[in-house]
RNA sequence: CGGGAAGUGGCGCAGUCCGGUAGCGCAUCUGGUUUGGGACCAGGGGGCCGCAGGUUCGAAUCCUGUCUUCCCGACCA
């Protein structure tokens, strides 16, 4: 864990920023608020999504592409939606430049070319999708309908942050529709399940699910839930949400279809989204001092080796060994890849690799060649010991297993001891300053008290568990009766 | 949208108060020695100092305007 944690906001910032940059994952970008992915951080990225993409089709879904654009009529034909989103939307006015008669070289907007429709860069594709729907529903036999794309959105922040808030983002969206209610809840549960599956088999990201408050929840939703995520300042993060939207969208865009009885009845709907703030959660749940630390299961190199050489002889005499050893871990599935650069040196690499998060590291020089021995070093634990060549082989595999876990139950650890009860708001306010993580407090229900609780604590309600006990207690800010306590924290 | 700070080779910065030949570290290029935890020596290349005006014999430096970025809040996935 890292000594900057405790320290001062600003600190944690900039180590996380560092951990970016250094881990070669994104870059700043020329375009406000936008980032540049590397191909590093993009390997991971597909990782990511080739594991959730075979999820969503292992239940049914299938993938589609609809339109950047959404016409500002249909943007606002459902209003919460679009209410919610309003403030923080690109518009696009004009589909046309032209030279600027007053400045050669320069373009300026043709003032001529203005479109007499706004289009609204998707901030999320509700819209355009359910106007879509009204076509392709008709009767009870087109349903249900589930579709999953991958798209960018943009959602025009105050203030950004690399993968954890930026302008543009890249994610997946789910849009379901189904004939009954009892239905959509189904999937809208069955995905946040497929989430937190991912999240802590692959991501080894300990996840909270529960369902969120009326003020937390998505614009134009009966019922968001959610996944939230600790991180190591102490800090909650919503790492993805499934959404039950009720027949507000089938409404809004008059999507009906023909039961059985050919009776007229609205569909009910469910969206659900994960996007690259994930790669955010990840960086800020595992990641110490020396760099990033990603989890084998997602990782775009697992294993990394370094032969360690004088002079081309040397370098050939080791890589024959390393080659074989490579082809016959890349035959086993595992990821490897050989950094036999000629113009770095061995201590560089090391620094490198440990920057960008490899799991496992192999290296080889002659004097270990000799003994038939060959240096493996943990990423998440930092230790070195030395294998016999053919024994490494045989031990990697379950090694990348073992750090999974280990990375994990480290996290997991970390956040179970990061959550609290609080009985008194002065408590609250103590844990959530001293301690940080959730806490776990009696609350009336009200969208008022929980108003004010964030007013005097930062915190909002993260979510309300969804294996909560029942247990009678009072508002820890009213003191009305409540029957469960749910989770506050401070969150990104 | 409020409050701060900053824009100077690819990156990180100094120089600005007090105007006078544009510097340092990293990176890069060449040559050599090196290579088991971010190598060393020597030599070289690269910048109209964010942009636009103004003051001045002379502006990175002073003045005015403008744009952008970052940080802290508020808002948000």
């Amino acid at each position: 864990m890292s000594k900057v944690i405790t320290s001062r906001k600003e600190d944690y910032n900039k180590w996380y920023n560092d951990l970016v940059l250094k881990g070669e994952l994104a870059d700043y970008s020329a375009v406000r608020g936008c980032m540049v992915i590397k191909p590093y951080g993009f390997g991971l990225w597909e990782n990511m999504r080739d594991i959730l993409d075979k999820k969503f089709k292992d239940t049914g879904h299938q993938n589609a592409y609809f339109p950047l654009f959404v016409p500002k009529s249909l943007f606002e034909a459902e209003e919460k939606n679009a209410e919610g989103f309003a403030k923080e939307c690109a518009v696009v006015t004009h589909y046309r430049l032209k030279n600027n008669p007053e400045e050669a070289g320069k373009l300026m907007v043709d003032p001529e070319a203005k479109l007499e429709e706004e289009l609204i860069v998707r901030p999320t594709s509700e819209a355009i999708i359910w106007n879509t729907y009204k076509d392709w529903i008709q009767s009870y036999r087109d349903l249900p309908l589930l579709i999953n794309q991958w798209a960018n959105v943009v959602r025009w922040e105050m203030r950004t942050r690399l993968f954890l808030r930026t302008a543009e983002f890249l994610w997946q969206e789910g849009h379901t529709a189904h004939a009954t209610k009892e239905e959509a809840i189904q999937e809208t549960k069955q995905m946040i399940d497929v989430y937190a599956d991912f999240a802590e088999n692959y991501m080894a990201m300990p996840v909270i699910k529960g369902v969120k408050s009326e003020s937390e929840r998505f614009a134009g939703a009966e019922d968001t839930y959610t996944i939230e995520a600790l991180m190591q300042d102490g800090k909650a993060l919503q790492a993805g949400t499934s959404h039950f939207l009720g027949q507000n969208f089938a409404k809004a865009f008059d999507v009906k279809f023909a039961d059985k009885d050919n009776n007229m009845e609205y569909v009910w709907a469910t969206s659900w989204g994960v996007s690259t703030r994930l790669i955010g959660g990840l960086i800020m749940t595992h990641s110490d001092d020396k760099g990033l630390v990603l989890p084998p299961r997602i990782a775009p190199i697992q294993v990394v080796i370094v032969p360690i050489f004088k002079g081309e002889e040397q370098k050939q005499e080791l890589l024959q060994t390393l080659e074989s050893l490579a082809k016959e871990l890349k035959e086993k599935g595992i990821r490897v890849n050989i950094d036999a650069d000629e113009t770095r040196r061995p201590g560089w690499k090391f620094a490198q690799h440990e920057m960008k998060g490899v799991p496992i590291r192999l290296a080889l020089g002659l004097r270990d060649l000799a003994q038939g021995k060959i240096e493996l070093a943990r990423r998440d634990e930092g230790t070195k010991e030395l294998f016999a060549i053919d024994e490494v082989i045989k031990r990697i595999p379950n090694l990348l297993e073992e750090i999974q876990d280990n990375m994990f139950s480290k996290a997991k650890a970390f956040r179970d001891n990061h959550i609290t009860k609080a009985d008194t708001l002065e408590e609250m306010v103590k844990i959530l300053d001293e301690k940080t993580g959730f806490v776990s407090a009696h609350w009336d229900g009200s969208a008022e008290t929980e108003e004010e609780i964030q007013k005097q604590t930062k915190a909002t309600i993260r979510c309300i568990p969804l294996n909560n006990i029942e247990e009678e207690g009072k508002c820890i800010l009213t003191g009305k009766p409540s029957k469960q306590r749910v989770l506050f924290a401070r969150a990104y």
